[in-house]
DNA sequence: CATCCATTCCGTACGGCGTACGAGAAAGTT
DNA sequence: AACTTTCTCGTACGCCGTACGGAATGGATG
């Protein structure tokens, strides 16, 4: 029947197993779990995902690295608790009127989260735990498009578009900023350095198109003052779907 | 001016110094640059990308650790090398009639492209190595929207939105399988065995939508005889936009 | 044929990682 | 004061990517 709940979950969602009456035994935790995620957000904004090791981690807060594994079981376990405190720790806006600005709404806020914490993006390999950050979003992610007349699974699937085209924006850029940092030249450049060696390398295969396509393209995003035009074009696509849905379901009611 | 050209790039396209009239002195290799890429592609089916280790990947083809980096400057290389022939080695299907049809087409190829090589999702940090396998699928990808009306920069934020698409239902979904082989208990199990804990531990905090909405997702994406239920109402609604977008600027051509 | 040398192969080793283990330190209970 | 529980953390193990240098190989040269 009934396996084991998982421990982590009492952990994702703090709780204090009851037995709070009985004041703790033993030494203190000189620290909180909070303190832990908090420090381990900072790192990872700082430093990417791969540069979070427990080490250094522990090493900021002032502890024995061994010391961080009487706050969290692992590491696998600590970024879950770390992408929940950061989705739950955004203040979540009120919504506005109408469902198109609703679900915009809905994805700015997550390609915003995606920015500050481009870490987000990388934690692909891992469980999808439900904390109270997650819940708390997907709630109000919810309630954008709740009675609209879209049926529960509509609903989700509504969300997740909005969401995961959100991340894919997200991605693209932080894919480039990480390219850029790392070696120290901007996309301009490293065309300017290899255009050539790109010549001599294709040795005569063409590309028409994607030649074409990729140097306006390329030329429109380094221009760049607003970084962001990759998601107005999207978002506007996506949204004029998603409406044209609804108000078709709506024009005929189950 | 021109730093020097990314020596990467020789490697990419398999590019032989056209010093290839000069016999090689020397030892030669036992295998080829190709033989180590598919080696590296089959564990990483296998096993994932953090799986993926180069004494791992050089014991399958009989070598020693180090002998890999004769054929590849490092680990990184090898994976970027390991993506452009994910790419590239899938054959590309004619391009229907229609631009709903070809765009979703270029959808479908690039969904299923993920799903046969799922550690493509978890090529995140890395940067974009342009090579002959993604330079043929981006040449691809255009001309199923070219000549439809759309200017070069609006043709690559199409196919970005696309394959953005693609890539975030194919991570979703293989987020849950990932879940599933590591846990060894399927969704609905893991549900049934931490409901109980689930209400103790979230203690009177209420999710009336997400609670509702999450339910009925769940049985519905577990009933899965089509696992793929995400993707179509996604793509029907992108594709729905899309088209939208590209018949008003028929009517209304610059 | 012998010699030379470019090239590949690979054993060893270094510094880093996550974390298992167990000894010691601190704080509440008796 | 003695005991028990809990936190702290030094050490160590087995992984990882890969720098280095020596051994093996085989075409080019005499």
């Amino acid at each position: 029947m009934s396996d084991h709940p998982d421990p982590v979950l009492r952990l994702l969602w703090r709780y204090d197993d009851g037995a709070a009456s009985a004041p703790r035994r033993g030494r203190k935790q000189r620290l909180s779990v909070d303190d832990v995620v908090d420090a381990g957000i900072r790192i990872a904004d700082r430093d990417g995902l791969p540069g979070l090791s427990m080490r250094l981690l522990a090493s900021e807060l002032g502890l024995g690295a061994m010391s961080l594994y009487t706050y969290v079981p692992g590491r696998d376990e600590l970024v879950a608790l770390m992408v929940d405190r950061a989705l739950g720790r955004r203040k979540l806006p009120a919504m506005p009127d109408g469902v198109r600005d609703r679900m915009a709404l809905v994805a700015r806020v997550h390609y915003e989260a995606c920015q500050q914490h481009p870490w987000l993006l990388e934690v692909s390999g891992l469980r999808a735990w439900v904390g109270p950050g997650a819940s708390d979003l997907y709630e109000w992610q919810l309630s954008a498009i709740e009675g609209v007349g879209l049926d529960d699974i509509e609903m989700d699937q509504t969300v997740a578009l909005l969401i995961g085209f959100a991340s894919s924006v997200a991605q693209a850029q932080e894919r480039i900023r990480a390219e850029e940092r790392s070696s120290g030249m901007t996309q301009a450049d490293w065309w300017a350095a290899n255009a050539d060696e790109l010549g001599v390398v294709m040795a005569g295969r063409e590309y028409p198109l994607a030649g074409r396509v990729g140097a306006a393209a390329g030329e429109a995003y380094q221009a760049a003052t607003d970084p962001a035009r990759e998601m107005e074009f999207g978002l506007a696509r996506i949204l004029d779907g998603l409406v044209a849905h609804i108000e078709q379901k709506r024009g005929t009611p189950a």
